[in-house]
DNA sequence: CTGAAAGCGCTTACAG
DNA sequence: CTGAAAGCGCTTACAG
């Protein structure tokens, strides 16, 4: 309304004289507190609002020795399995009244250690992370001894004591591998995936099926990438010129496999028909690639509310027992296996 | 290392003491004032990380009034588009020392209303807006009253003094447009979209092709939607249906596009062979999709970071010009049209 | 080059 | 039910 004045910011105090009130009564009033009569609030509130007073949260939270806001680390915005994990997280924060410093590492371990000692100094009450490849192990203890909440995300650190929400990556793979093996295929190709834990545990889901229908694993036909469409299409081409060809793929994440899709369609094929494609992750995107997806669900929506859950619950009462959320995979079958 | 203790927080009296300085030697240190001779900021900061001291950045913006925090507001992240802007954000305010408060409205108006008012409350020094749908115009001038630099991306807000950078709708559209008719086309949908300025503008580039080539625009062949794949989906299944069946159409943006795509291949049909089909935004997944999109090329990340840096600006220099950057689009040909 | 002092805007016992 | 006082952790003139 009115321009305010940059020399000179609106406090307590000057509510405090509007409604002439002490400033105790003002700040009494704006945390809601019972103590004061419901007309003495709403005339403080009315000069508030009067002469353009906005409560200083800093100020508040410093006094206070308080914070409600809630870091959250994100390391791949561009594959939309963290796009809607982030989605999730916030909003599951923001509707508990937190506000949410967000930042994204792109895999860069050194700008991880930055942004975490950002939000350290901003006193920051919690920590959401899925930790960069390289993370250091010793992470969750250190964040800990900083008294800092923490809850590790997708990627685990080891064994240790802290919270984490991820997805059964051995299940998962392995429902779908067997899925695949029960539609007739023998020669299933591995497409994408770093080296790190989800791909161990990925992996390990892979050869169990197979194991399990006595077929031997072929080196040959695990073919490791970045985990993007690029890297999808590029490890689908080499699969294609595989001799003798397979008739199948699990690939490591739903971005490979749309990657993995448009090789198909370049050679004339398409999933479903010549070639059975698994994904993984059951994204938004899924249901709409061309053909749709048939993937393994792990409710990406589903992990950040938990894991913002559980965060809450950890800054709630710090001494609880270390709570671990395991999104139990669900195949989802479509058109392309 | 030190298990902090939660009572009492270690402060710059306390380095002050464990270096045998006065507090204000410390912060001088901290802030690596030349004033202090090198040995004495050497002891400093080495009693410093002995006893586990770290800034409390909230006290030091408070004392010294300023704030570096910028509030980034985006409206739909489960757009690959908006995720790629505010990854540039992102990464543009970090380089620059500031920390982002990031808050997605998921287009709902009171949500928006509610973070912008819980970053005002921060303190934040600045503001970049995606706006929802239905934003009041009078936006802009409420966050500049309050003394707090704006920038809005993507979406304008009327005219009106601020700072705006987005894409150049109607040429891109045209462009796009008149591309498929150089290919042949003449019968051309348009598929998906919502009502806003955004439509308009690529409206009007649509209409301005086709008036060029003297085609009469056929409201038939305009279907609105949710710009999302599912809507890209339906809309495409809808316009395969008229008769006579169009032979190409342009999307509103790249996922309605992609939902397309899966809509013609159900339909046993692939764009670039039996359809002409084009996309806006050249999201990073257009050069993967099945076929690769041809699309209009507005560089998500380059948008993002000038408005990244436009925002910086402005809150170097408050009185300067307003500033608009507006992407110039290109063609990016590949299979689809 | 370094120290004492005031104060950013708020909260929270504690009296009354 | 309301006011006076102390203090969160820092910065910034101002002396010396």
């Amino acid at each position: 309304m009115s321009t305010s004045n940059s020399t000179r910011a609106v406090t307590i105090l000057d509510v405090a004289a509007a409604a002439q009130v002490s400033k105790s009564t003002v700040s009494l009033v704006l945390k809601g507190s019972a103590l004061i009569p419901v007309e003495t609030a709403d005339r403080v509130r009315a000069a508030a609002v009067k002469i353009g007073y906005v409560y200083n949260r800093r100020a508040g939270e410093l006094r206070g020795r308080t914070s409600k806001t809630i870091g959250v680390i994100v390391n791949d915005l561009t594959n939309p399995f963290f796009a809607e994990i982030l989605v999730a997280v916030e909003r599951t924060l923001v509707e508990a009244g937190y506000i949410v410093l967000m930042a994204h590492t792109n895999e860069d371990l050194d700008r991880q250690t930055q942004v975490i000692g950002a939000m350290r100094e901003q006193g920051a009450a919690g920590l959401v992370l899925c930790p960069a490849y390289g993370t250091p192990r010793t992470l969750p203890k250190d964040v800990q001894a900083w008294n800092i909440p923490l809850v590790v995300m997708v990627r685990t650190l080891g064994p240790g004591r802290y919270d984490f929400a991820g997805a059964d990556n051995e299940r998962g793979i392995y429902l779908a591998t067997k899925h695949l093996l029960d539609a007739g295929h023998r020669s299933i190709g591995f497409l994408g995936g770093r080296a790190g834990v989800v791909l161990e545990q990925r992996l390990k889901g892979f050869r169990a099926a197979l194991a399990e229908r006595k077929i031997v694993f072929d080196e040959d036909l695990l073919i490791l990438t970045k985990p993007t469409r690029q890297g999808g299409y590029e490890t689908m081409l080499t699969l294609l010129d595989k001799k003798p060809r397979p008739t199948a793929a699990i690939c490591y994440n739903d971005v490979v496999a749309f990657g993995a899709l448009a090789a198909l369609g370049e050679r004339g094929m398409r999933a479903g028909n010549d070639f059975g494609l698994m994904g993984f992750d059951n994204v938004l995107d899924a249901a709409h690639s061309n053909p749709p997806l048939s993937t393994v669900d792990v409710r990406p929506g589903e992990l950040g509310q938990h894991a913002a859950e559980i965060l809450l619950e950890r800054i709630r009462v710090p001494e609880r027992a270390r709570q671990t959320f395991l999104v139990d995979p669900q195949l989802v079958l479509r058109q392309s296996g």
